[in-house]
DNA sequence: GTCCCTTTGAAGACG
DNA sequence: CGTCTTCAAAGGGAC
């Protein structure tokens, strides 16, 4: 199932009533059932995660940065890092934008939302306490005041595999919320309830939100009351935004036997992350194709140009959001990238001007 | 078969 | 530092 089908399977289950969680959770699931493309242990999982940054950001902690990449062309590094485009706008925003239920995202409930709900202390989904019938944690810390009050008590319910469908909570939003408690950064803070779920429960199931890890393939990442922490994939959160394509790949313009290529075979062709309007691109491709009943990808473009500039910086946000992430996860996977390693790599060519009665009046050679 | 078109954003190159 | 160039996607069309 790609990416546009889960789209239409999640519509199709919000207007007949069905719940779009247990649809993603089936569609994870059925997912987990052909092979990876990209290893777990490849995934860059030791780092902490951007989107827990974005949400410190929006707290107004300062974040510790990591430590600039040192390019191989580049001469623009400063230190300290400048701040970029989506600090900027994340900054903007948390002076800006209260949290509401339209909050960043124009196509339906956001994750990230009720992580920011969370941590900033509102109520998300206050639905009944699931009853939980396997044990509570060994080493309970004690539930802290403050935000987290507005949930579930964790020791009761810590250890089960249905948690995020009994509270009606994202995945997110619910290892967010576990993390406040345990200090723990995402990643670790779940990989380490599913193997207290194995533990306790003596079950080979692993949690319904990651049906791709395997924990004998992953290295702990530390421990927590004497037990192993594992990483998890950071593409385990929102696998629908994942690109289309695979990152390692050969482009079209690549596939024919030149010189070039031959030049290139030993060096595996890695391909540029995609921007926040290539998400936004591939998200609503398929919508305006069949809006303006056109295959032309140029005309769809330019729509699709026009209606990016007609979102609002709220609802640009998701797709900066996990360009970004994308970006982060990139450089994990390959650190000794750079953007100009695919330089020349496609043909080169000269950008022509958009030819109009107005730019050949003006520049007539153009 | 290959390149162009068309869009925005990121990053490197360059003066 | 500001500007320019390249590349991410994608599929029809031109050559």
């Amino acid at each position: 199932m790609d990416f546009y089908d889960e789209l239409i399977e999640l519509e199709k289950a919000m207007i007949h009533g069905s719940d779009p969680l247990q649809v993603m959770i089936e569609a994870l699931l059925k997912e987990a059932e052909e092979p990876l493309t990209v290893p777990a242990v490849e995934c860059g999982f030791h780092e902490p995660d951007p989107v827990t940054d974005i949400v410190k950001m929006l707290q107004g902690e300062i974040i510790d940065q990591p430590p600039v990449k040192e390019k191989k062309r580049g001469h623009h590094e400063q230190d300290p890092l400048p701040t970029t485009a989506l600090e900027q706008l994340v900054g903007d925003e948390a002076e800006q934008v209260p949290i509401n239920n339209e909050w960043c995202d124009p196509y339906g409930p956001d994750p990230l939302q009720d992580i920011v709900k969370v941590l900033l202390g509102e109520t998300v989904h206050p639905l009944p306490v699931p009853q939980c019938e396997s044990q509570p944690l060994s080493s309970p810390r004690p539930s802290p005041t403050g935000p987290a009050e507005s949930f579930v008590d964790l020791q009761s319910q810590a250890c089960t595999t249905h948690l995020c469908s009994q509270q009606d909570l994202h995945p997110q939003a619910y290892t967010a919320h576990l993390c406040s408690q345990q200090d723990l950064q995402p990643q670790s803070c779940t990989a380490h309830l599913c193997s207290q779920q194995d533990q306790e429960q003596n079950s080979n199931v692993h949690p319904v939100m990651f049906p791709h890890i395997m924990l004998e393939n992953l290295i702990p990442v530390t421990t927590v009351n004497g037990e192993m922490v594992y990483p998890f994939p950071l593409e385990t959160f929102t696998p629908a935004f994942l690109p289309t394509t695979p990152l390692l790949n050969i482009p079209t313009t690549q596939r024919g036997k030149t010189s070039r290529q031959q030049h290139d075979k030993e060096q595996p062709y890695i391909k540029k992350p995609p921007n926040a309007f290539m998400l936004f691109r591939q998200e609503q491709r398929s919508n305006v194709t069949a809006e303006l009943n056109v295959k032309n990808c140029a005309l769809v473009n330019t729509e699709l140009g026009k209606r990016w500039r007609r979102l609002t910086e709220q609802k640009k946000l998701k797709y900066f959001i996990e360009a970004d992430r994308l970006r982060h996860h990139h450089e994990q996977m390959y650190p000794e990238w750079s953007t100009s390693d695919n330089y020349g790599k496609k043909r080169k060519r000269v950008r022509r001007k958009c030819l109009t009665p107005m730019t050949i009046l003006l520049d007539p050679t153009a």
